[in-house]
DNA sequence: TTTTTTTACGCAATCGTTCCCGGCAACGAT
DNA sequence: ATCGTTGCCGGGAACGATTGCGTAAAAAAA
């Protein structure tokens, strides 16, 4: 089956001109008289021309259209930021191509590889979690592919990067536990290697240090998925409730870890606040649905897409090599519900 | 700023041979000695040479992408199917290229246009809510266009489709409400022109028929944007409220139709189930967690996905013309949880 | 040795578009 | 009458890759 296009030669041959002066009535240079434009804009209407961007792309060495890594689209974080990358890109005529680790490095890897040989013109990612070979990007970056980091970044890089403040984000969900009187405080982290994992985990400690809370090592428990494996919850969590003193609150370092560590103490049967308080980054919109209600820390999902878009365009339609590279970090914003209240209504069982 | 890739040409020129002998070696032409094509493919691997896929494409006729448009990718349901497409279509070589109406016709037309403009090989798409007029499909469908209708389908439009049974589903849903005792049963509807409005609709009158329940006309409500705006939620809901003999149960018709119901049901301070039940459409993974635990009827998105990618590439590398069409249908799977139980567990609230 | 066959490669067209260059009228100025 | 100018348009190369066809040299057959 193929789909037939009408080319710019049908034009041509219709009207008894050549291909060059139909192309130039098309782009409506001076050197075709107006009535020539006329006639070959009308009959291009009526036969409903639209230009092969594919000879284009071959001819301007540019495909209009950019690359999106993320580690899954059905992450609420991630949809909602490529809804961002989404509407910049669409209104600058530019194609979004989007694709997924799932925390796999060599998946990463390959969808990498297999972006760049669809020429795009730029790629905005956020790294997987298993990722610790950067030379790939490097590479990449050095060969002059436009990139432009989100979420998780790479320090190692020098390009645009785009970020909320996670450090701030981490403290003030913990400073929030210590301030409604929880003591001992764990938290679920990503990988270790991720950007996110180190600043979150510095702002759960920073917040425990300035209250001169001790910083246990055995309450950090990293999750090497992101939350993504239940199985790696349910270890972390199991560990967390061996301790000989348990911890009486949680701070969950990302959407899935979040979530999975409620479904987790809920099938432990342990209560949320009264047991253990849980507090973590999240973006779903269900999360004051959810039983009990999730404090969340919320990042501005939509906005960092528009951003790093943004951002993108400008190292994609730069005349020269840019030089000056820049990092937006934008704000979080703690949400409090019910999953932190030390004081709240107790919900009993009756027959 | 441009990312230069190498060509056959640099090939050529390096080795001192033709580019038709290059390009013969490199697709192992039996007109090519075993020491060329050595020498050619070694140098090849060392400067990282990789054809130019829109050179490629232009010569071929076929970009290797398609296509994909739903509503929004931020919607679990869709995400998933996205997931399924996706992997099939990596492991055929095929590119997916996915935009979102947001129930919007004009947006639906508007990336219609830019997805045939950068000449896909072919299309999957689940109609918006606002979609009434399919002659723009009729067309693109009629000059060749290879295209796969899921979840929300054209009747009109002869070729392959994917949809779960959604009578089944909704038949199924309501009979579990009756079987519990239920009685006065309401329903939170779809756009009325989507196909899966329809046949949801039916199987919800249907169990009602059959179990000797009147079908009461006010105790239907169609929200034209499928629940995406929380405003036609809360409308339909004031609605059923103020009617003189309220509704004991709902059955909700889509994801965010369930959820924001949900929503609107807690915020009036009305309790899920004792108050009124509700089931509804769901593909969230979170439903377990909510409170009250949500009865769902989940879809097999993940499947849809593949399913509708495979027939796609049926289409699109069919010889001749494709002239029988097939329309899938997958079974839903009913999730009974705490929101629909009569006899549940009441709680209730001590100081 | 001559003819035929095989091997191994190059030339050039092609896909759809843009754009440099060159050309030919018609015009006014000298 | 000649020259330069301007307006308008066509020829053809180029982007990167594939491929039918032609052909030189080497090998095989006569």
């Amino acid at each position: 089956m193929k789909f037939e296009a009408v080319t710019i030669k049908d034009i041509a041959k219709a009207l008894g001109l050549s291909t060059s002066t139909v192309s130039r009535a098309l782009r409506d240079s001076y050197e075709i008289s107006p009535e020539t434009k006329k006639l070959v804009l009308e009959y291009a209407e009526k036969i409903n021309y639209h230009p092969n961007p594919i000879a284009l792309s071959l001819k301007e060495r540019r495909s209009r259209s950019i690359g999106v890594i993320v580690s899954e689209i059905a992450n609420s974080f991630f949809s909602q930021s490529i809804n961002g990358i989404e509407s910049i890109a669409y209104n600058n005529g530019y194609n979004v191509i989007i694709s997924q680790s799932r925390e796999s490095y060599s998946r990463e890897l390959l969808n990498l590889q297999y972006l760049t040989s669809r020429s795009i013109d730029g790629l905005i990612i956020s790294v997987s979690a298993e990722t610790k070979d950067f030379s790939y990007f490097k590479e990449l970056h050095e060969r002059g592919m436009p990139i432009v980091f989100f979420d998780r970044i790479v320090d190692e890089i020098e390009t645009h990067k785009v970020i909320v403040d996670n450090y701030k984000g981490a403290y003030d969900a913990t400073l929030h536990l210590i301030t409604n009187g929880y003591k001992h405080i764990a938290t679920l982290s990503n990988a270790a290697v991720l950007s996110i994992a180190k600043e979150r985990l510095a702002g759960y400690k920073a917040a425990l240090a300035d209250n001169e809370l001790a910083i246990d090592e055995s309450l950090i428990k990293y999750c090497s998925h992101g939350g993504m494996l239940l199985d790696e919850v349910e270890t972390a969590i199991n560990e967390l409730l061996e301790l000989k003193k348990k911890p009486d609150a949680i701070v969950a370092a990302a959407d899935k870890l979040t979530t999975n560590c409620l479904r987790m103490l809920k099938a432990r049967g342990i209560k949320v606040p009264e047991d253990i308080a849980l507090v973590g980054f999240s973006n779903t919109d269900l999360t004051e649905l959810l039983d009990p209600p999730l404090s969340v820390i919320r990042q501005p999902a939509f906005e960092m897409g528009e951003v790093s878009m943004n951002l993108l365009l400008q190292l994609i339609e730069s005349k020269r090599p840019v030089t000056e590279f820049e990092t937006r970090v934008l704000t979080t914003e703690l949400l409090v519900r019910g999953s932190t209240k030390k004081g709240r209504t107790k919900t009993k069982e009756i027959a």
